[in-house]
DNA sequence: AGCACA
């Protein structure tokens, strides 16, 4: 498996994070840096000795975490690589979702629910599964309400940002007003060609992305949410 | 390098 054994859960583990961000800072840029691909139920990062510069993200579905070990994988993030696996077990937000939930004592917990996971596989591997029909990679039933480009593919961050959706009387005065409020912006370009869609630079992905988070599904008309990813490279 | 939920 290329990301370290590790077997796929909806939480990433992210590590060599710059350690000189502020916790919330911190959080929010990672935030906005994943919402892209999926929805996010938590983030978590403390700065103790033992944890700084580490950080998960819970995802609502696998397939988000997938994509973001994947595509996010080395992205520069404050200057350093982003090194991302999947995390090694399963977050309290997601158990407290499907009710399995089980507050902690302290330390030997832990290592029952390990010895139990142990047990199951076993147990799996004993009822004949005879190999194949495990890691369903590709995208289930939920893949529809992820909007994007015309393609349904993740694509990976940039400084430019790809807008659609737009009424055709939008200017270029418009959208500065709504994106020069974010730090980083360059400026608006605006299709001639094709109305309707424009693209919007910033100095580099993380504030585009900060923009992106806060700006995408805004509704210029009642009918016209923006609709904002990635612009392709 | 380091896998938690303050």
């Amino acid at each position: 498996m290329l990301s370290g054994d590790i077997p796929p859960n909806q939480t990433i583990y992210i590590k060599n994070l710059n350690e000189k961000i502020k916790k919330d800072e911190l959080k929010r840029s990672i935030y906005c840096l994943f919402s892209q691909y999926g929805r996010i139920l938590d983030v978590v990062a403390l700065k103790t000795p033992k944890l700084r510069g580490q950080a998960w993200v819970c995802f609502s579905e696998v397939t988000a975490a997938s994509n973001a070990v994947r595509q996010m994988q080395n992205f520069p993030f404050y200057d350093k690589p982003m090194r991302i696996q999947y995390a090694k077990s399963k977050s309290d937000c997601i158990a407290k979702e499907e009710g399995s939930y089980v507050p902690r004592e302290k330390k030997k917990k832990q290592e029952e629910k390990a010895a139990e996971r142990k047990r199951r596989a076993e147990e799996a591997q004993q009822s004949a599964v005879p190999n194949g029909t495990h890691g369903a990679s590709n995208g289930g039933p939920t893949a529809s309400f992820r909007q994007g480009p015309s393609t349904q593919e993740a694509v990976p961050p940039n400084n430019i940002l790809f807008i659609e959706n737009l009424p055709h009387e939008t200017t270029g005065r418009m959208l500065e007003m709504l994106f020069e409020q974010y730090p980083g912006f360059k400026e608006v370009r605006l299709i001639e060609a094709k109305p309707g869609i424009a693209f919007v630079d910033f100095e580099d992905d993380v504030q585009s992305s900060m923009a992106m988070q806060a700006l995408n599904g805004f509704k210029i008309t009642p009918q016209n949410p923006m609709i904002i990813t990635f612009a392709k490279k």
